[in-house]
DNA sequence: GCGAATGCTTGCACCGAGTGCAACAGTCTG
DNA sequence: CAGACTGTTGCACTCGGTGCAAGCATTCGC
C-alpha cells in the first residue's frame, strides 16, 4: 500500500508528471494538425515515450482529450445533490451542470478543444459515451425530485430528464463555438433549457 | 445513366439481393456471438463474399446494423412537416417521432437489435452520430415552430429541443428493452416527453 | 544495506477495422 | 465481336489497441 495522502511517493510523482507530458504535448498535437491526422505515434515519440507506454496512461487517443470526466461526472454529482431538496429536478440539474462552467487552464483552449470536438467523430462518440455513464450516476438524485420510487423497473422518466439537460449542455457549447468565444456559454445554455421546457 | 423508375436493371438488382443476405448474415450472427466477437471476415464467407466486398456494401460493420438511418430520418422529418402548422414544436416532434414505431419485419427481432446496442459502444456511438444529423435536419422546422429566425447565428434552441426529444426516444428504447419487450414503447415515450417537458 | 516483491517501460507479435490500388471477370452497348 | 463499364477480389498497408515476456528501477521487509 501507498501512503495517500502522504508525500505520493516518487513512483506516483513521476506517473503524474508523465502522464501532464503526455497530455500537453497530445493537445498541442491535436490543436496544430488536428485530431485525426495525429497519430499515437507522433504523441509517444514527442512526448518521449514508447508507444506502447503511451496506452498504460490513455486508455485510449480519445482519452487524453476527454480528461476524466468521470471524476468530473462525480463532481457534478455532487453539486446536484448539495442542491435543496425541494427544489425541481429541472432546476438542480441546470444549477449543478453550470458549475462545469470553470476557469479552464492550460496552453490549449477552451475554444481549440471544442474545435477538436467538431472534426473529430470518434471524439464526439466517446463524449457522448461518457454521458450515458453521468446519467446513471445522476439518475438516484433525479429520481427522487421526480419523486419515483427508486427502485421502480425500467422507469424511463430520470434518464430522459438528465440526457434532456446534458443535451442542452452540448448544444449550448456547440452554438457558443459556432460564435468564435464570444456569446456567453452560460447564457446559451440557460436559453436551451428554457426552450426545452417549453 | 441507369434507368432509375424503370425495371431496376439486373445489376441493382443483384446488388439488392447482396446487400440483403448481407444484413440477414450478419444479423444473424450478431444475435448468436454478440456483436463485437463477429469480425467482418466471418460475415463475409458466410455471406460467400470477399471481405474486401463487404466493405463496398457497407462503410462499417456498424452500418449494417444501423440500416439506413439516413433515409429514416427523412421520412421523420416529413411526418415533421406535414404537422398542423399551429402544433408547438415539442408535440409535432413527439407525434413525428411516433411513425418510427413500425412493424420490424426480418428474422432477428427489436429486442435482439436492442440488445446488440446494449453491449456495443460503438454502435451505440455511430447511432447517437446519426441524431446529430437528425438535428439539422429537423432544424429547420422547428426554428419556425418555435418562432427563430432561420438564419440566426448559432441559436442553440432548436437543436436543443431536438436533441431532448431524440434523448427521450433513446430512453424509451432502453427502458423497453430492460423491460423485455413487455411494456408499451408508445407509452414508455410519452411518459418521457412529459417528464422532460416538467 | 540486501534481497525479494512490485511496478514501469519497452519491444514484439498479433488482431481487427478500414482504405487504395490494380488485375480480372462479368455485363451492357455499339 | 470489340470495347466501355462495373463489380469482385486479393494484396499491401495504416492505424488503434492488446497480450506477453524480458529488463530495469523502486520500494519494502528483514
Amino acid at each position: 500500500m501507498e501512503p495517500t495522502s502522504e508525500t505520493p511517493s516518487l513512483r506516483e510523482r513521476t506517473r503524474r508528471a508523465v502522464h501532464a507530458e503526455i497530455t500537453d504535448t497530445a493537445l498541442r498535437l491535436f490543436a496544430e494538425q488536428g485530431f485525426e491526422a495525429t497519430t499515437v505515434e507522433q504523441i509517444a515519440t514527442a512526448a518521449g515515450i514508447s508507444r506502447r507506454s503511451f496506452f498504460h496512461y490513455f486508455r485510449s487517443k480519445e482519452d487524453v482529450v476527454l480528461g476524466d470526466l468521470e471524476a468530473l461526472g462525480r463532481r457534478v454529482r455532487d453539486a446536484l445533490e448539495a442542491r435543496p431538496e425541494s427544489e425541481s429536478a429541472w432546476d438542480a440539474l441546470r444549477e449543478a451542470l453550470k458549475t462545469l462552467h470553470a476557469p479552464g487552464s492550460g496552453a490549449v483552449t477552451a475554444l481549440e478543444i471544442a474545435d477538436m470536438y467538431a472534426d473529430a467523430p470518434s471524439l464526439r462518440a466517446k463524449h457522448l459515451e461518457k454521458h450515458l455513464r453521468w446519467q446513471e450516476l445522476f439518475a438516484p438524485d433525479i429520481e427522487r425530485r421526480l419523486g419515483i420510487a427508486p427502485g421502480t423497473t425500467a422507469d424511463p422518466r430520470a434518464r430522459a430528464v438528465i440526457a434532456a439537460a446534458l443535451a442542452c449542455l452540448d448544444t449550448a457549447v456547440e452554438a457558443w463555438r459556432e460564435s468564435g468565444g464570444t456569446a456567453d456559454p452560460v447564457d446559451l445554455f440557460d436559453a436551451a433549457v428554457a426552450a426545452v421546457r417549453g
